[in-house]
DNA sequence: TTGTAGGCGTTATCAA
DNA sequence: TTGATAACGCCTACAA
């Protein structure tokens, strides 16, 4: 019912040239440059020229073609962003305000996701590095060498963030992912855990944050806390990883520590599954302050970093640099903050 | 601590011109057009010349530029993606699939949020052409005049997703609200439910599929039943809904259909903190089959789509279109599933 | 206020 | 197998 007269399809895109300054010139009796200077600039036009030339614009549904101006202007009025996954709130929450910040300035996104390796990651840099953005914001701070070899060498603007370094390729803003784990382990002994567990998806900033929660809270407590690794942070990975630290580990209560909220979302639902009551026999510490932390029952002990304020800060620090300043700080902590609940 | 020696700031960014292939050529001993075979076919390159060219790259870190490359070839191996926005999980993980499809045949993603008004969108739908995508990706199936003329001026592939239309601009993979709707209501008799309510977000789709749910309601049961809609969908919004309903709407029981999993989620919490039992006193089925819909309890009665199916579908059928194929369909329904769990 | 000339860094088309 | 030459569509001088 809906093929038969093919108003789309086959006879479209037939070497089309496009409607291009020069056309719309000619019908608007101008050369091209005022065409282009008309877009640019409008008060360097007479009002009469100026209506010309939108009539023509109007009549030939002229679009500019921006890469011909990017190539000669050497702005491309993109900017690259480089994330691990979309579908992961986390960064698709940075991003937002990232994108909206830019987009108000005129700016366009270049997104691509880059998985967690970072060979894959310098794979994707080298492509959009080839778009020429205007500047570009990385996830993370632990890159190839030859992922930074191409960005110092492009001279663009760079930003990492969701973490924290002394030595940026250029900006960083983000936080300390090991002082976020300390934080939860002196949190727990403020309020007289004195045994422990962590349970850590398998990707090295979670990881770090459940090393520093470990560490430091053997520093403050004297005794080992046993740490277990899932692959992937799902409700399922945090269910099998409380089974495993009841059953097999010898945890046998105290605080444990998630390196998402996901993550302690499944230990609830094992706790309660298991007739534990949570937080008096088994106190329990997320991490992300996702909407889930303050619906689930008991509601989530968590740390929350301003997601939002990270995108922002980024992409003006970017806006900064793009217009040639030098901002005070090239690192810029945002810093988190402990949201206690009822889980612990 | 970071800021003394500025190895990136106020130094970087003087008019650097960048490395060409002409600089290349001219270190490996060729000309320009020689190295831009190399790049594109190596296999028309004697292999000493391949190895010198190869060395002059590495020498001088040459990315190609593909600004140029798509002015003059035409193609700019790029997509635009246009989501209402990128932080529903909803659009984020059709967007998963359909960026790594067309990853892997080397396009890249050009992404912007429309919220979701036509006219922010037509705005961003023109920000888009002048950059010259190969081809288009929308969400929804409605959009400005302006629009619909701009894309079909831009000769380029369109697909609309995540709804249905006899008449697409181009391509259509989704599927149809109202007959998701229908689907719950017919489920509701079919399940034995006499008396029935709605919840819906002030979107336009999420009031169509409501709306489909009442009017085929009152066809199978022959009464009315209320409907109320929120302009956000929350949980919060969920527990004030259901309140309104039972406090001011004389709704006392039986089936509420909601139109996102999150308001459905709302109204658990809100039925759980007036005592009310599901789904024996109160059923209560959502929509979307988001990962809360399982871990919840009761487990959510929800309508699944396959948001990961319809993102590769787009992206096969763009790069279908984009390789000059005539699809045999241009609308693809790719349908929907009610699951079934224990809210009702 | 408007126009002319010259290039931006590639790919396409010939010719050698 | 390689190279010269001509675009691609626009912006940046500079000139009128």
């Amino acid at each position: 019912m809906t093929q038969s007269d093919d108003p789309s399809g086959a006879g479209r895109k037939r070497n089309q040239r496009g409607v291009t300054m020069e056309a719309v010139g000619r019908i608007a009796g101008v050369s091209q440059v005022t065409v282009s200077r008309a877009l640019s600039d409008p008060s360097k036009v007479s009002p009469q020229t100026m209506a010309r030339i939108r009539d023509a614009i109007a009549v030939t549904g002229f679009v500019p073609n921006a890469l011909a101006g990017a190539l000669v202007s050497r702005k491309s009025m993109m900017v690259s962003a480089l994330v691990p996954s979309i579908t992961n709130i986390i960064y698709a929450s940075m991003l937002a305000p990232f994108s909206s910040e830019l987009k108000s300035r005129g700016y366009q996104i270049l997104l691509s996701e880059t998985g967690l390796d970072p060979d894959e990651e310098a794979a994707v840099v080298e492509a959009h590095l080839s778009r020429r953005p205007d500047a570009i914001w990385l996830t993370g701070v632990h890159h190839a060498a030859r992922t930074r070899r191409m960005l110092i060498g492009a001279s663009i603007p760079v930003v990492e963030t969701w973490d924290m370094t002394e030595t940026p390729i250029d900006l960083c803003v983000g936080f300390s992912h090991a002082a976020s784990g300390r934080a939860v382990a002196e949190f727990a002994r403020e309020a007289g855990y004195t045994k422990g567990a962590g349970i850590s998806a398998g990707d090295e900033r979670a990881q770090r944050r459940l090393g520093a929660f470990a560490s430091r809270f053997r520093e403050l407590s004297g005794c080992n806390i046993p740490v277990v690794t899932a692959s992937y942070g799902s409700i399922a990975a945090g269910r099998a990883m409380l089974a495993e630290l009841l059953d097999r580990r010898g945890f046998s209560g105290g605080l444990v520590a998630c390196s998402s909220d996901v993550l302690a979302q499944g230990v609830l639902i094992e706790a309660a599954a298991r007739g534990i009551a949570v937080p008096t026999d088994l106190a329990v510490v997320g991490f992300g302050d996702q909407e889930l932390a303050e619906t689930v029952e008991p509601g989530l002990t968590t740390i929350r970093v301003n997601r939002d304020a990270m995108g922002r800060i980024a992409a003006q620090a970017l806006l900064a640099r793009i217009g040639g300043e030098t901002p005070p700080r090239d690192v810029i902590d945002v810093g988190f903050t402990l949201i206690r609940r009822a889980s612990a």
